[in-house]
DNA sequence: TATACTTTTGACCATCCGGTTAAACCAACT
DNA sequence: AGTTGGTTTAACCGGATGGTCAAAAGTATA
């Protein structure tokens, strides 16, 4: 593919990555991850002193593939209705992309919370910013007051949750590969919907 | 406390819990499992025969303690807006005593998805009768059209995710322990309010 | 080609970990 | 007290696993 994969560091990085959010830390092992990228143990050794070094190597990327680009739009300079559109819209598209990542970043980080505390608090995310716009959406009379906590909470917890909890909802709804695929493409939608709707609503 | 705690097998089943939902089964260790017990290792392979079977043990008893009651709730004769209300309220409540549940029950579901087939289908799920209720919600004119998927997809998502993203939406929202313990208390009323007025709202 | 260097490897080590075993302990019964 | 049967333990075993090392292979420079 592109030169990246003939360099030795990234082919390691890449297996590792594949390895580990696939099985998590506790479950990956050295050999396994050295068998994905057609090298010798030593040789992860070599590039990346310890597992706990390599882990810690990738789990950074991971953070940075997971939060930035969502911070962002919720940071950026257009409306809140909007911003919830594109959340759903980029959070299910990316995680289209990378399934095992819910999974890996949230048991991750549950083994050891600390890790997560300076890594995205600067990754520019100022939750105020979502306070001020939501007091000026209500002061406008474009919608019905709600604690920003909860508005996050909803948005992020019905984008994310379907994909840690997709063999129990293929199950419970008995559909196939093919159709939750579909599903999860349909919540693009769906999500803002019942957000924005609920919001605009007088309860 | 209670005469189960005299009983070595339960004193076992408890350890066995406690260690197996904080660190997964990849995480967890025998040893560890005995001394939580107070007892020696060997007396674990005297009472489940390897770690897999006692995993197997409490993995069970742990599905039983996550889905059933909320089935419950979903199969039984009320009208869709109380089942909404009610699932809030017990999915919530569950949690907030049981929080590891969330992330162990999902982790161990990705690390072996076949594992869960079998054991809550015949815990009564049915999901043609939520998909009935609504046909019939939306007939009477007291709610517009939702696929069954989604409006439970957003239900139980909105529960049980903040349980598996607490550390980062404490962080995120800046909130201590005893705000996210009220920020969860709130959301029982919350998360019906958002559903039920997206729903009898026209889109 | 000789030299110096980085990269890669196979073989090895120490420790960890799930699991086993034989003996000790203990309560009940005779 | 002695026997029996279930319970608990300390000590041990073998394989897996993270990590090391010295030598081999490759690469660039003179």
């Amino acid at each position: 593919m592109t030169g990246l994969d003939t360099n030795t560091e990234d082919i390691i990085l890449k297996a590792a990555r594949k390895v580990f959010t696939h099985k998590g830390f506790d479950g990956a092992r050295m050999q396994e991850i050295a068998d994905e990228a057609g090298i010798n143990k030593a040789l992860l050794h070599y590039y990346f002193r310890s597992k706990d070094k390599l882990f810690e190597a990738i789990f950074v990327e991971v953070l940075n593939t997971v939060f930035p680009k969502i911070i962002a739009v919720l940071m950026s300079p257009v409306s809140l209705f909007e911003k919830i559109e594109k959340v759903s819209f980029n959070y299910i598209e990316m995680l289209k992309k990378n399934p095992d990542l819910a999974i890996f970043v949230f048991h991750e980080i549950s083994r050891n919370p600390i890790r997560l505390v300076g890594n995205f608090k600067n990754a520019g995310a100022d939750f105020n910013i979502i306070k001020i716009q939501i007091e000026e959406e209500v002061k406008a009379g474009n919608m019905y007051p709600i604690k920003a906590e909860h508005l996050i909470a909803n948005l992020i917890s019905m984008c994310v949750f379907p994909f840690i909890a997709r063999p129990v909802f293929m199950g419970m709804a008995g559909m196939d590969n093919d159709a939750y695929d579909q599903f999860l493409e349909e919540r693009k939608q769906i999500i803002p919907q019942t957000i924005i709707t609920a919001i605009k609503t007088r309860k």
